[in-house]
RNA sequence: GGGCAGUUGGCUCAGUGGUUAGAGCGUCGGUUUCACAUACCGAAGGUCACAGGUUCAAAUCCUGUACUGCCCACCA
């Protein structure tokens, strides 16, 4: 009917089914205590701004897993929130203020917050329409922040029930200090980078006699926190030196020379500068040695008091004068130049400051234990599983977990120091006074927590913990936590172990970790390159549906996938050509009214029988590919399907019967097999299909029998019954026969509307193939045709072509045209692959070797192509000596 | 320093032991044919990085080499 468009425009069909949706409200689960529930809570993207097109395929992801289980009936829970993202809200906000020439300071902590907050909002809000854009079914009732009372009450309560078993501490200790954000750092939230840098050879006179002892440093500023210069006990070189005195240069401190294990005598001179201010190795070896800290800058990493003449210079400023200094002096030995890797905060870029600082930290090792088990018995299966290793060997090794950061977006940590008895009281609630000597002189740290704590609890905080809700106990545990695998470590570790701290029990069943998205030629994507592409933006121009499948479609779980416009273009294709292939379908069903409200389709002829069976194949192969994550992949097998099965043959040869009124109508199953191909690729592409599942129901008037949407329709089952080998025989060689004839016509430049005559001839498959001749005609533009069997052939003139295939001869006569002398070639080369490959399947086939040890059905296939092959080179051996003749005789 | 991944047509990638290795894009030639030019028809193009090994059978498993990318690491 000409109301449909030629072209499928998503705009508007988009947003009315997500409303549609919506109101029916499909997103939200009904608990069925009979039945499992499908469970996948949202990874919260940060309240930061915008998503990008990573957090389209989180979203993509995970909305085909919860439309396919919901299809598949079981109460599905997609939960979405946000995340309060601590130190990177805290970074934007700070650099919006600037842009008004403000700071935080001097608006203050409260107004600070109340800013924050109101970003936060605005954030949200936006990120929950960009998932609405993207059609993403989660339950929006359910939606949560990080920072709501309900996950803001997991996170206290998590940390006291912690420090109450003395998983949590606080202590002095080297972290990573970010001086732009003022604040410490795990070491996650560190990015090495490789610096072209120097080393610097530097004397240390000794205090008594001449001499001095040379130590290389790439941080020279730092010696005036230097408490000692170490050597290795065992390194001949210095043995003399140890228990000597040395004196710093400029500030003229005296520091002792010791002997530690930790000095590599093969690094520099073999003499360490022990800063156990500014070094965790130098804070180690300073622990075992007791030597004094000496700390010289100021958390802006500016130098302070301790560092004598250098006070309030900046340290890379401070670098230059003491390097100058210590010239000047003829301290400086030499300068090499050196390349090493030095840490930088992951949301500023600056160099981080190691440091000696006072910190929240929670003891992992016993949480990681039972962590490392629940991967390792299977409980926990990681997708793709080479992560699993990596896991391992994180887990293995981890370190304690600095917490507090000083910040003021997040979660306060939940301790009071009292003000009398010094002592610390860690509550849940707001404490009134000091549980140890009552006084009400109480104050509270003003720190906030790592942003990842939270996070961690996110599985069961979302759910309720620490109350026993009904939503807690039907939808805990989940089943898949979907994410990049770039939070492996920050995200997906730490809820194992919360979960199972909590909880006792796995927070999830599997992990299913995606890769990167790249640009189209592999770059990462990134506002400095300038090649991101805005979600939104790609949704105008190509519609989600197309954007979903760019993402999605042909990849795997852990890889990164290249997006741009020639993906974005294939997968508006696609939509636009499911969309002109309904279009067709349904124009027929308005044309032909007489078979259209057949409910059951039954397949009456060859290409009925072959459609549905591989229709069948297809939804056989798509469940085994869904099951095992393989979206990408079963995505690609029912484009390969709907495209070069669906449209390229079955619904043009169909065009056929419906020209001829007395066939048999195809209506049925050209419906059916249109409608089981919407609710494969629901999932994939959730409004395309919505709209035209909606638009045949519409037609069919049979709207009771089909669910009130595709999202809620059956996922379909493969019915083994359909597999339909013999017309499959039929329909290989019917589309081997057109081919080759189109071949010849493009060959020898038949124009598109001009017919060539062809026949056909074969033995075993006369009848079948002789009943597709209309369907050979047609397709192939060949007239007159005949389909006769072998012995009806009439001897070859040198004006026929001949083309052997697998069970047929066809013979196209070109009088005129044909050159025989090349055909002869085409034909001894031809037979010559074949030789070839008869020979190669000779050998095998002798091989007692296979023969005894390769499965009876490989022998057996290997047998049959053999065979098939012989008849065919006897075949092109007949034509072969026919041509010879014929040509001899002309 | 340790680890992981990748290397398949011009480009981007599928292909998890079964014998003629696929797709999309691009290229070349043809077609505006009554679902679709966001399309159709035809074609060219690959010793699956290299070298060994295991196996009846290897792009696929193992070992090594080379290059590329990523992750981890207290390289003063």
């Amino acid at each position: 009917m000409s109301e449909i468009p030629k072209a499928y425009k998503p705009g508007k069909i988009e947003k009315k089914w997500y409303d549609f949706w919506l109101k029916q409200g499909y997103f939200c689960p009904k608990k069925d205590q009979s039945k499992k529930p499908f469970v996948i809570i949202m990874p919260p993207p940060n309240v930061t701004g915008e998503l990008h097109l990573g957090h389209a395929l989180t979203a993509t992801l995970e909305d085909i897993m919860a439309r396919w289980h919901r299809m598949k009936g079981e109460p599905t829970l997609w939960l979405p929130g946000t995340d309060h993202a601590g130190i990177a809200t805290q970074v934007v906000v700070e650099r919006q203020l600037a842009k008004e020439g403000l700071t935080k300071e001097q608006i203050g902590r409260d107004q600070f917050t109340r800013v924050t907050w109101e970003w936060a909002n605005k954030s949200r809000e936006h990120i929950r329409r960009q998932h609405q854009l993207l059609g993403a079914s989660c339950d929006w009732a359910r939606e949560r922040f990080t920072l709501d009372e309900g996950p803001t009450r997991a996170v206290r309560t998590a940390f006291v029930r912690l420090f109450n078993r003395d998983l949590i501490y606080r202590r002095e200790r080297i972290i990573n200090w970010c001086p732009r954000c003022q604040t410490a750092l795990s070491d996650l939230e560190v990015e090495h980078k490789d610096i072209a840098g120097s080393l610097y050879y530097i004397r240390y006179p000794l205090a008594q006699g001449k001499g001095f002892v040379t130590v290389a440093t790439t941080r020279p500023e730092t010696f005036l926190g230097d408490t000692a210069v170490a050597v290795n006990p065992t390194d001949k070189r210095y043995r003399k030196l140890i228990g000597k005195i040395v004196v710093l240069p400029v500030i003229n401190r005296q520091i002792p020379v010791i002997a530690d294990d930790a000095v590599d005598t093969s690094f520099g001179t073999g003499a360490l500068k022990i800063t156990p201010a500014h070094d965790a190795t130098d804070f180690e070896v300073a622990q075992r040695h007791i030597l004094p800290l000496v700390d010289v800058m100021n958390p802006d990493a500016t130098m302070n008091e301790n560092a004598g003449p250098y006070q309030g210079l900046e340290r890379f400023a401070c670098r230059g004068k003491v390097l100058t200094d210590l010239q000047d002096k003829g301290l400086l030995e030499k300068t090499e130049p050196y390349s090493h890797s030095v840490g930088h905060c992951d949301r500023c870029q600056t160099m981080i400051e190691p440091r000696v600082s006072l910190q929240w930290f929670v003891r992992t090792q016993s949480l990681a234990e039972p962590a490392i088990e629940a991967v390792r018995d299977g409980r926990i299966r990681i997708i793709p599983e080479r992560f699993t290793k990596i896991y391992f060997d994180w887990m293995g090794n981890i370190k304690d977990w600095c917490i507090s950061r000083q910040l003021w977006w997040g979660h306060r940590i939940p301790v009071w120091y009292c003000q009398d008895c010094s002592e610390v009281t860690c509550s849940v609630d707001e404490p009134r006074a000091c549980v140890h000597c009552g006084s009400k002189q109480i104050i509270q740290d003003p720190d906030v927590l790592d942003t990842w704590f939270s996070s961690g609890l996110w599985t069961h905080s979302t759910l309720g913990w620490p109350e026993d809700t009904d939503d807690l106990r039907y939808f805990y545990p989940g089943s898949v936590m979907e994410t990049g695998y770039d939070i492996l470590f920050f995200w997906v570790a730490r809820m194992i172990m919360m979960g199972l701290e909590n909880m006792g029990e796995i927070p999830f069943h599997s992990v299913y970790l995606h890769g990167l998205i790249r640009d189209e030629s592999g770059e990462k994507m990134s506002k400095v390159r300038g090649n991101v592409t805005d979600p939104s933006e790609a949704i105008g121009k190509y519609g989600v549906d197309a954007l979903r499948f760019a993402l999605t479609s042909g990849t795997s779980a852990g890889n990164d996938t290249n997006v741009g416009k020639p993906k974005l273009e294939s997968g508006r294709n696609f939509v636009n050509k499911l969309w002109n292939a309904s279009r067709f379908i349904l124009q027929t069903l308005d044309t032909d009214g007489s078979q259209s409200k057949a409910a059951e389709p039954q397949p009456r002829s060859m290409e009925d029988l072959w459609i549905n069976s591989q229709l069948n194949r297809l939804i056989k192969s798509v469940t085994e590919l869904m099951e095992s994550f393989q979206f990408g992949e079963a995505e690609q097998q029912i484009y390969d399907f709907i495209w070069s099965k669906f449209c390229d043959w079955y619904i043009e040869i169909v065009k056929i019967r419906l020209r001829s009124r007395s066939a048999a109508s195809p209506v049925p199953v050209l419906v059916d097999t249109l409608e089981k191909s919407l609710r494969l690729l629901h999932p994939f592409m959730p409004f395309v299909t919505e709209e035209l599942w909606q638009m045949v129901k519409q037609r069919l008037g049979t709207g009771d029998q089909m669910a009130a949407s595709i999202m809620i329709a059956p996922y379909p089952i493969a019915d083994n019954t359909a597999f339909a080998p013999e017309a499959e025989r039929v329909m290989d060689s019917v589309i081997e026969i057109v081919h080759s004839i189109r071949n010849v016509r493009a060959q020898y430049k038949v124009g598109p509307s001009k017919y060539v005559e062809a026949h056909v001839y074969t033995d075993e498959l006369l009848s079948n193939l002789s009943a597709e001749a209309s369907v050979i005609e047609a397709l192939a533009k060949a007239r007159p045709l005949s389909v006769r069997d072998r012995q009806g052939r009439p001897s070859v003139k040198d004006t026929d072509l001949v083309l052997v295939l697998k069970e047929a001869e066809v013979v196209v006569p070109l009088a005129g045209m044909v050159d025989v002398l090349a055909e002869e070639q085409r034909l001894a080369r031809e037979s010559k692959e074949i030789e070839e490959r008869i020979a190669r399947l000779n050998v095998r086939l002798r091989d007692s070797a296979f023969l005894n040890r390769a499965p009876v059905e490989i022998v057996e296939k290997q047998r049959q192509k053999l065979a098939m092959l012989e008849d065919k080179l006897k075949r092109l051996h007949q034509e072969l000596s026919q041509l010879g003749s014929a040509s001899a005789d002309g």
